[in-house]
DNA sequence: TGTGTAAGTAAGTGACTACTTGCATTTGGG
DNA sequence: CCCAAATGCAAGTAGTCACTTACTTACACA
């Protein structure tokens, strides 16, 4: 690991902690154990070296992937959530802080929006090619039912350490469980697949 | 108005535009049009000026309620949305700061989850009633639901600035489609109660 | 008219901030 | 072994921060 994506790392764990106007030079040069003048010499200023932090990490965001043919919605949908509140729990802090940075450093967080909307981009093609495929019983929209979901997700990945209580229980399940209740808002059969079976009239019945 | 509440109000403004660190005393005595000095002979320090401040806001804030005895779940549940997502809006800047303040000054941010608390609990009664009523067909778990609804909820009031085509069109619409989803996601009938009531209305639905 | 209280003015404290300069030291490659 | 780049160290600059001290003004009320 090179010097400087040291410094980079170690200003992206600081801004996490204490956001842009906590982050000190020399908290940073500290964290990453090396001399305050390293970090000026290396970026030039302050904003440089966090504009390079947060590109350095967004460009590191992997996504889990949604098949472009569903086989076994509730399954598909379960996996991709839990992978995307996870993503979002180890990253809880600093998305805190990107959001709030929002409205006086536009061009710093603007860049972090980039994942969301990829996910929505992804989750919408999925629910549309679920659709397609007949799996949805009832007419809908795909990113309303979209934005359910990964509102669902985001906020208990934002919010749950603060009040446990609001949200369902335990933590590992809650990905599933939304998982299910917006399968359910769309009326798709739940369980095994078996071959494309096709169901256009609403059935209000899906509990086992 | 008091000079005192003018301080506190000022005190919220800057706060919701700069966050903690940003709010210098400077810049908050100027906002309220206030000598510096005073702030602290009033106040004490910066610190319990900010506390004093983020009590006076959440005091302040009043959720719509939901009835004891559903009667229209979905006109219900999307005035109560509405209300709610307005809500959060009106406040984005504010919620923003303070969720990013949390691990440092957990004590100043703590009393913030209130709000949230209480309109989880709300809703949780809400739904409760309604399976109580027999208007929920399947089997269903508050918490989950009501978490699904205020996550869409409050991830659209933090989030549709930011990337507007992730959230559904157009904004005024968007808590009764949430509402509504859940809804579905629920097996709860919609249109209008049966005979024994007279509301507006408001039958219109979906599945066809 | 006198007095107490809230507010203002002026000046300054020490700590911290981003950032700079000058010079010594380490390090790695030819 | 030598050179050059990277890094460290010591010190300093100008600015900002929260907060203080000492003194003055405005006004309500008795």
């Amino acid at each position: 690991m090179n010097r400087r994506d040291e410094i980079l790392t170690a200003a992206a764990e600081v801004f996490a902690q204490h956001g842009f106007r906590g982050s000190t030079t020399r908290r940073i040069a500290d964290a990453a154990g090396v001399n305050e003048i390293t970090i000026f010499r290396q970026f030039g200023s302050k904003e440089a070296l966090m504009r390079e932090a947060m590109q350095y990490l967004t460009q590191s965001a992997k996504l889990a992937t949604l098949p472009d043919f569903p086989v076994d919605p509730e399954r598909e949908l379960t996996v991709w959530g839990e992978s995307f509140i996870q993503h979002l729990r180890l990253r809880s802090s600093i998305i805190r802080k990107t959001m709030s940075e929002l409205e006086e450093r536009p061009d710093m967080s603007e860049c972090a929006s980039d994942v969301p909307k990829r996910a929505s981009n992804d989750l919408c093609r999925y629910l549309t090619a679920l659709a397609r495929q007949g799996m949805i019983a009832d007419e809908f929209e795909p990113v309303t039912a979209a934005a359910m979901l990964m509102g669902a997700i985001f906020s208990d990945a934002m919010g749950r350490e603060m009040m446990p209580e609001v949200f369902p229980q335990p933590a590992e399940k809650a990905a599933h469980m939304y998982a299910r209740l917006l399968l359910r808002a769309l009326g798709v059969e739940n369980g095994p697949p078996r071959a494309t079976n096709k169901q256009t009239k609403r059935s209000k019945q899906l509990s086992s």
